[in-house]
DNA sequence: CCCATTTTTGCAAGCGAGTGCAACAAGCAG
DNA sequence: CTGCTTGTTGCACTCGCTTGCAAAAATGGG
């Protein structure tokens, strides 16, 4: 079965009684072609279920309009809805998204930038992981454009998007020192991924500007199940915190269960806790996080503009700010 | 900017002094090159960056490699976790995803599988939505195969992959009846897909068959939020509900968290809720959801092999089985 | 009505690869 | 040495499309 029989342009052209140039004028806009040919041409594509190919089209204009997302844990709610918003708003800017999963091994996410490669992508932006130097000078050397979203390792060339990690995590320690919160504490994970320790590195300096120690503990990804372990080795220390921040929401959501149905502790009463990302889960009764929103629509808007530009702009780095999503899980507010 | 220097084959060629169709042959399983040859064009495609372009080679051969995959709402978490287990087992397969989003119109699913033959998609995959039959029709005819997952919708010559929906609600209602509920109840969406309604009746008929009476209650869409507005609805009904089947778990959460905060309902002993496919968040102490989990893996498994498939076989219809994954959210198990 | 513009149209040359075919080389049996 | 098989290689055609170029048609001004 290799049937496969999409219909061309010639044939197309035949059945509307004029030349094969002009079928491709029809189709490319700005192209200049008659109302009456114009008319004929979209006719008979349409009787006979005519596309045009976009590999062939990619093939001569030297650009796909492919842009692959390479992302790893793709089912994580943040990840989810950035890579909802991306493609949403590729496709609003005339582009299809290729998703290249690299949950496997490690050196996967320059396997896939050889795919991205392969297939002419016009760019790549990766979400997760960091590939090999070689491999992005390659990429940038070939002409495709590389966009890097909360991966800070400097690629001259690319546009990396990041937040404002440093100042966040600084506005959380001040929210929850109004709330009347003396023992602080921040719970990451061992990922130590630039962005999540800009935000270990941020709330532990505000604690030393407000002469205050900062208990940090570390275990394990970014996961629910992470969360409940650092709450175990967080909430039995002598002096218990009264206040944690956690790099993200999904290990929050597992230290506010821990705390609750494992340690009685009720939030935010006794216990307060902020969160990063904004995900659904945050805003769910059981939780009610007070958390930082990552701004997904503007990264995606922001990639998706430069990638539009036609040149790159000199300043390719873009600093985003997270806004401070205020609930219930820290007294005040 | 449009360098786009690929290093093509013929450069290759040309720096290993050998003809262009050797380096096509060194990169084509099967194909008759010596050893020497082999060696020398492997050589200088690495020292130049060669790779082999996909679109031509998908204008050759006549297959692309692509496959599409069509969803709305993809930051859903059953969704997001069918599509990495598809796109995962997609590229081990070697073959590769483009994501097709359909938030934004009613007709982009017809758009979607427009876009999918324009990059000549060897197959798409159809998660959410359902197309008009002209254009899968075209799909079909084209050659290009079909996979619809839990659509129901009857296309000859697609690959239906659903669930035994219609059991997995009567297993519900066992399960419940054993714990001792007496006044059932079905939250459901107004959706109306075929594998929600499809549970809907099986609960229902599993009712019947026990002369025990079923509440059903629709709202809005299967989300968290319609959760809340359907506890709402039925926990304030005379005769109070003991036994809810919720459509989905993310309706399952919401309702609970109404059930549990605006009710003060304890779960499972004053309230036996039930959910479908087993999202992570069901697994979250503050749910510990019994539900039915969504054979994620095996869906992604079977669609995968379909497509591997020279021919596809006659059968092009799977019903896989549910699994009741048992929690704390009913009495006993 | 004619000539100068402007627009439309078709031809043909690519884009980067795969592959049937024939030429050629090597190996081997007779 | 000849004839034949087996394995490699290059030529040239093809896939479906875009686009520069020049010819043809349409337009308009005088």
């Amino acid at each position: 079965m290799s049937r496969r029989i999409f219909v061309s342009a010639k044939e197309v052209a035949d059945r509307a009684g004029v030349s094969r140039s002009a079928v491709s004028r029809t189709f490319t806009p700005g192209a200049s072609v008659s109302e009456e040919t114009r008319r004929r041409v979209i006719e008979a594509a349409e009787a006979l279920g005519y596309h045009v190919n976009h590999l062939a089209r990619g093939l001569m204009r030297n650009e796909s309009g492919i842009v692959c997302l390479i992302v790893s844990e793709l089912d994580t709610p943040y990840r989810a809805s950035l890579i909802r918003a991306l493609t949403g708003q590729l496709q609003s800017a005339s582009k299809i998204a290729m998703l290249i999963n690299t949950d496997r091994s490690d050196d996967s996410v320059d396997q896939a930038l050889r795919q991205a490669i392969s297939y002419r992508a016009d760019a790549s932006i990766i979400l997760s992981g960091m590939p090999d130097r070689s491999i992005t000078d390659l990429c940038l050397k070939s002409g495709q454009r590389l966009v890097l979203i909360n991966r800070d390792e400097d690629r001259d060339g690319a546009l990396m998007i990041n937040l404002n990690d440093r100042d966040a995590a600084r506005r959380s320690f001040i929210a929850l020192l109004r709330a009347g919160c003396r023992n602080f504490a921040f719970a990451n994970s061992e990922a130590m991924t630039p962005s999540l320790m800009a935000r270990e590195e941020g709330f532990r300096a505000a604690g030393r500007e407000h002469g205050l120690e900062v208990t940090v503990e570390r275990f394990g990804s970014t996961t629910y199940q992470s969360g409940a372990v650092l709450a175990q080795r967080l909430l039995t220390r002598e002096t218990r915190p009264d206040a944690i921040f956690c790099v993200n929401d999904l290990l929050a959501c597992g230290l506010m269960d821990a705390a609750r149905f494992q340690f009685n502790l009720a939030v935010p009463s006794e216990l307060c806790v902020v969160g990063f990302d904004d995900i659904e889960q945050a805003s769910w009764t059981s939780y009610n996080l007070t958390t930082f929103a990552q701004p997904v629509d503007r990264i995606a808007a922001e990639a998706v503009a430069w990638l539009d530009q036609v040149t790159p702009a000199q300043t390719n780095s873009r600093r985003l700010e997270a806004d401070l999503v205020w609930r219930g899980s820290v007294r005040g507010g």
